[in-house]
DNA sequence: CGGTTTTTAGACTAATTGGTCTACAATGCT
DNA sequence: AGCATTGTAGACCAATTAGTCTAAAAACCG
């Protein structure tokens, strides 16, 4: 029913993400937007209220197609298996989905929030990373035996924090990923998670028993 | 001579820092700068010759600070406890120079270059890693016995990319660093030397030996 | 003091930007 | 065909923005 659309809501989100790519965040105007997707203006208004909306939109089209593998990566019933397996699926979203795994390392939830007006968008925004959240939270009661704010920060540093930081130079320069670079990452990861075994321990005065991290000797 | 200076250049790159922080790249504009900082619009056209060389002047400003540290920990004879200082260097920059560390979190190179037309800014912001990448490049060189693109890839991943990835959601969410990060980063760099190591001894088809980076075996 | 230099101060202009509005084109339905 | 619906198209407007310009303030110097 009605005119077919011409130019889709994806094409648009699409056109935004290459402009902030190419020219950073200050770049993404409505009228360049409009120029880059070949949409006219009345197009871009009639599907999106704002060009913080489009640029919102854009951002949480790309964190959800991230965070399909990533959450499914966690599921694994070995907790270390786990989480080696979303740090693996960060890697691999990067070299699967480069333009969106490089909007990801541009730009920051926290840039957004402060511009969205929309109700509905900003409940999203904060709702967004909750099933990751809580997820990790989980590994972490199953890699530590507990889910205290040590154990779930360190399971949160060698499941996505490592992975991010190891890949994020390259989607900046867009050159490929490094070979070794994913056993490079398992490995950091796992030390990570063996030195933090130690740790969360400690503040543990004893009572529950460390499980699957290791001895808590990186060596 | 001449009057007195009531509103200095580093007082505007201050509030253009802030601005960032708070309200991301889009909201740095002059006359937010002028509110900020509370420097009329004269002051500031009277230093800078427009917002872009507000903004990369800022980063530069960044860049360098943080630079000083990490540079001097890269200086240590052993390569290994170079490369280690060279990341807690990162984490501690942070902890000193929270401002300059966010700031450095939020924004990328590749973010100013597009829109920097000054050529001075131009090439300053192309040389201005260099020092680094030579270093890193010497570091290499000393860690794994050469400096093959693999063998540079896997220091600056060890010394910079774990380091930065680790703190960079402390710093956006404006967060004290966990009890304890500095020694899982440094567990993780050493471990994705020792995993680097046998990556890039088998791509020498045995000539030169490996050296200070373990047997290869992360465990 | 009068002259010079540097900075402040903000009114002003031109361009860009976000956003609105109306006319119309293309489809499905009856 | 006639009508409802949905999307295209871009002229148009108001607000914001970047950047200019002139006047004067505040220091130093001889």
């Amino acid at each position: 029913m009605g005119r077919p659309e011409l130019h889709p809501a994806s094409a648009i989100l699409d056109a935004a993400r290459s402009l902030v790519l190419t020219g950073g965040a200050r770049s993404a105007t409505v009228d360049a937007i409009a120029a880059e997707s070949g949409a006219p203006k009345g197009s871009i208004y009639h599907r999106f209220a704002s060009v913080d909306e489009v640029l919102t939109e854009m951002w949480i089209r790309g964190v959800r197609r991230s965070q399909e593998t990533f959450m499914e990566a966690l599921r694994d019933p070995e907790p270390l298996t786990a989480a080696l397996a979303g740090g693996r699926a960060i890697h691999d979203f990067a070299s699967r989905e480069p333009a969106d795994a490089r909007l990801l390392a541009a730009m920051r939830r926290e840039d957004l929030v402060q511009t969205v007006s929309n109700p509905r968008l900003m409940r999203e925004l904060e709702r967004l990373n909750r099933p990751v959240e809580v997820a990790l939270r989980d590994l972490a009661q199953r890699l530590f035996g507990r889910a205290s704010r040590a154990a779930v920060e360190a399971t949160v540093l060698a499941a996505v924090d490592i992975p991010q930081g190891a890949i994020r130079r390259h989607l900046a320069a867009d050159t490929p990923l490094p070979r070794g670079l994913c056993d490079q990452i398992e490995a950091a990861a796992r030390a990570s998670l063996a030195r933090a075994g130690a740790t969360v321990s400690t503040s543990n005065k004893g009572s529950a028993r460390r499980r699957n991290v290791g001895d808590g000797r990186a060596r």
